[in-house]
DNA sequence: TATAATAATTAGACTAATCTAATTATATTT
DNA sequence: AAATATAATTAGATTAGTCTAATTATTATA
């Protein structure tokens, strides 16, 4: 139906929509997709034509209905993928994107079907992120950044923002597990580095960046 | 590292060799691929360029060493991923071929290993088609047709040369498993047609065409 | 507001994989 | 062996997705 990289290019544009507001610019796309800029130009030009987004030159681009839907759907194959990798097969959290991004293109409604079922209607895949349901409805999380609290607040670690494998690698050296409880024990006024009691009392010091990058309930 | 498109004529060609012989012919390769004869002529010059394949203009080509590694690796992907499907998520032996098309491009090792470790190493995909080994090692099958053997003769089936969904549903509606010990109680001389007795006792009709398609063990 | 800087587009070209039409090889048959 | 039929190749074109270089829009700044 729809080639590979049409795919990755509405994934991309909904990712940027989301994070970065309605409007996507040609050159955040090319570098999101690792392409220059002109074949940018030329691929929404195509995908306008098939009523994946609606362009305006150099205004930008939005994806439409039919766009966010598609895009829903890599991403919801996206994370069951990262799932079964991860709960089935055994990967870490750290080794699954790549793998993930060649599955999650694989067409069969069947198959995305049986597989939610096999995982059993997983909310969420590893890194936290929730998996839109099979008529493409995202819950909203409720997560906000471990760096937004204040001393002594707790919270359940439910996810990160940066993916990175260095990032994951990191907090799998230093303890830190999703659906662990987080508490506050104090923040250093002159870096804001936060000192957190994990489960289990551990406690661990972490930077800013770091608690920049986690996602927790409260 | 190759393309699907390459990866479907290495695929396309080792099967040819292995039934029509050595060397395959653009005609032939066209007609599995369905695309006409220039296209082929044009993929097995690039093939050739980059050593998968041996092409002598007009001549026929055949793999090489390195292209029949691929070839064997992408079995394997795909057999290993059609046990996975059936065992796994339940689908039924007759759907599982077009997915399983899709899942054989894709690109780890690690994930290829952890999922043969996942299924118990099966030796055999749904089918009964033997899955070539981390080295690409593939058994040999010592079956037969069943259409060779004799009256009164008895065999274990253990896979097909038909794989169309058709003839797979037929044997479901007509009671015919995978592993299942089948007996011949009668061939007739005016059509071939074969009377096999089935396990339960149950005796069943099915012409030539059908004995020709089922492989059994001695 | 005019100028400079940045972003986006157009123009023209490339590669992989395909096609049709025309041509050349090979194989078959009289 | 010559004539015919079949198979394969070449030539030239097309589409998707990309590129570089040149040009045009837009935005920011002096």
């Amino acid at each position: 139906m729809h080639s590979f990289t049409e795919e990755n290019y509405l994934k991309a544009i909904y990712k940027l929509q989301e994070s970065n507001g309605e409007v996507v610019a040609t050159s955040a796309l090319a570098q999101v997709m690792g392409v220059h800029a002109p074949s940018v130009t030329d691929m929404l030009k195509r995908m306008a034509g098939k009523k994946l987004v609606t362009y305006q030159k150099s205004k930008g681009s939005k994806l439409t209905e039919k766009g966010k839907q598609v895009a829903v759907s890599i991403i919801r194959k996206h994370r069951l993928w990262e799932v079964f990798l991860v709960d089935k097969l055994g990967f870490g959290w750290d080794e699954v994107h790549d793998i993930a991004e060649q599955m999650e293109h694989i067409q069969s409604d069947a198959l995305v079907n049986k597989l939610d079922t096999f995982l059993s209607f997983p909310k969420a895949d590893p890194h936290g992120d929730p998996i839109p349901d099979a008529n493409g409805v995202l819950p909203k999380s409720k997560s906000v950044l471990l760096s937004t609290l204040k001393d002594g607040d707790k919270g359940t670690f439910t996810g990160v923002t940066d993916h990175s494998a260095a990032f994951l690698n990191y907090l799998d050296k230093t303890g830190v597990s999703l659906g662990d409880s987080i508490k506050i024990k104090g923040i250093e006024e002159y870096d804001q580095t936060f000192t957190l009691q994990l489960k289990g009392k551990k406690e661990v010091v972490v930077s800013f960046k770091v608690a920049n990058s986690l996602l927790v309930n409260n």
